[in-house]
DNA sequence: TTGTAAGCGTTATCAT
DNA sequence: ATGATAACGCTTACAA
């Protein structure tokens, strides 16, 4: 009873069709008559075989259906983040007409060697998520393939289209709230730096060689504004990283500032705790605004004043845009809008 | 310029060796002699060659180096719980020593046709994710293509491998501790109990159809200690959830428990901000239990009593399973232990 | 509507 | 250590 697996070829011969008819009958690409057909699909049942198998296929078809997704984390820690997971539904739908399957590939997480997921695993197409400095290698990998590529939130090249936001613009927007609310003291809570970096206070220096565009950018967009902004870094985006990022800023009641600005929801919502923590009321001691518009999980009653982003449509354009290029049409970079969104973390300062 | 891509024969003929000797210079198979392995990594570099098409090499090795995961749930959805989290990230370690990738495949979403995924994908074995019934026609998909699976949390039948946890007597051990300190007014919050459910108190009936393993073992536990306690069903594990959940316990002063025991941490957050809410001090006015032992975001300055369960233990011994079947090796089902851990959440009733 | 034939690019086996 | 050969299982022009 160990004999070997029925192929397309003992299905054909068993309903005494050719291979390729009987190939027709599961693809649906050629009109089959019923009777055919269906003498196909018995000796199919009669043999045990269920549908061609998908290896020889995809050889064959020069496509594996496969959709490889690249994080530059620890899947864990990057599905923290309510962003992403919005992001890979989106992308989930978005591949999901061709029959797409999302492979997810973690890149420079100890033990893989860097890019060799990427060249053995059979993906028609790459989504590279966050690309910092550090991908290149993968990105190398990558091409060197011909294997097409979309970058969330990153820059990998000219020639590599990309899926963005108006971080800068967006981060500029809620400064300008809070100016206009009279506020001229203000902090801010920064994303990681660096791939991995310690929680502190931003200088000159480190400032200089922030690896992490969205961290970059967001910043620029308070600093458009508040030339001056203290910012300290928190290690991850979190409500427990912005609780002691919050509790830095907090700490000297002789030099508190009147908001602070979160470069995330999560963060934020970290700091609202600190801000409790020190008992101070939100909005009337303190404005904090966040970043992304995503549903923080247990942050009622507060609801966040923020910038909401399409995190979905970002990831359902990475996907269309994998589409395309899999269908060899050029694809632009594209760069979503955030919208202000007024919560009730914001108010006038304190005393005016 | 728009010649096709090289392949390994190009490479041989360009290097001046056979075919299987330029693949085994790629493959490491075979020992080659280093002059040979430099004319052909030569050769590969001039004529662009990045090494072996993986759709080819997947074809004639049988193997595609992919497991399949399999969620019935938007993915999002899914990553939504720190015990998925935890479970991938031991899943991505336990399958990284064979080189495979975790394919995302969702089960039983709106657009996707039953099994139509894991038919298609070119996958060597499955990991399914909390199964239910409604999993039954992926799992017969998969069988008949004779493709290894393991079960995570669920019920596949007799010979599909499981991986589980001690739900009842862990659930147990934390009602009989609330006992212990003296409470006999407790209620459950319970995780969905069915794939969607709507929020609500479970009555005999709704009890009997409980379609989710877990949740049936869990709330089993507890009617082993307090065999009335009411039992409220959340719809989803978060915070939010349990807060609905707390506020509809803790709705009516007459009738309010000392103590509650929600079946996840998340949960049990929620609940802990129904507290808040209510203006009742926790542990003091109200003990509330949660499971899990994850770290829930934001949940400082509290410490859950909880169980913790090996989450990433769980995703590893499924992604060891798998890769023990691919070697042809029976693997046992395996039923983890949960252990308890006191927090600052629980002590005695008021008043004792 | 159905059949013929020619690969898709690789690797395992067995000689040499 | 290297080479010849034969699959791996399928799909798709193209022909009938």
């Amino acid at each position: 009873m160990s004999t070997r697996r029925a192929t397309i070829a003992d299905v054909a011969r068993t309903a005494g069709v050719s291979p390729s008819t009987a190939s027709v009958v599961f693809s649906g690409k050629t009109p089959v008559s019923d009777a055919t057909r269906q003498r196909v699909l018995d000796a199919a049942a009669a043999l045990g075989y269920s549908g061609p198998d998908p290896r020889a296929a995809s050889l064959r078809r020069g496509r594996s259906g496969i959709v490889g997704v690249v994080f530059q984390a620890p899947l864990g820690a990057a599905f923290l983040d309510p962003v992403i997971r919005l992001m890979m539904d989106g992308l989930a739908d978005a591949v999901a007409p061709i029959d797409a399957g999302l492979l997810l590939l973690r890149e420079g997480v100890a033990g893989d060697s860097p890019g060799a997921s990427l060249t053995t695993a059979p993906i028609d197409a790459a989504v590279l998520v966050g690309c910092t400095p550090g991908m290149a290698e993968s990105l190398a990998a990558l091409r060197a393939r011909g294997i097409p590529v979309v970058v969330i939130e990153g820059d990998a090249g000219a020639d590599v289209p990309r899926v963005t936001l108006d971080n800068r613009e967006a981060q500029r927007s809620l400064a300008s709230h809070l100016r206009s609310l009279g506020h001229t003291d203000v902090a801010v809570v920064t994303l990681p730096t660096h791939r991995r970096s310690d929680p502190g206070w931003i200088d000159e220096r480190r400032r200089q060689d922030i690896t992490v565009d969205v961290t970059r950018h967001r910043l620029d967009g308070v600093r458009d504004v508040y030339p001056d902004a203290p910012a300290y870094a928190a290690t991850a985006s979190s409500i427990d990283a912005g609780l002691v990022a919050g509790r830095a800023i907090l700490a000297d009641p002789q030099h508190r500032p009147t908001a602070v600005l979160a470069q995330s929801d999560l963060l934020a919502a970290g700091v609202l705790r600190a801000a409790e923590e020190r008992g101070l009321v939100v909005p009337d001691d303190l404005s904090v605004t966040g970043f992304d518009g995503v549903d923080v999980d247990g942050l009622a009653p507060y609801r966040l004043t923020t910038m909401a982003q399409p995190a979905t449509e970002k990831g359902r354009a990475a996907g269309e845009a994998v589409v395309a290029m899999l269908g060899h049409h050029d694809v632009p970079s594209v760069c979503f809008s955030s919208v202000f969104r007024e919560g009730n973390t914001t108010a006038p300062p304190p005393g005016s």
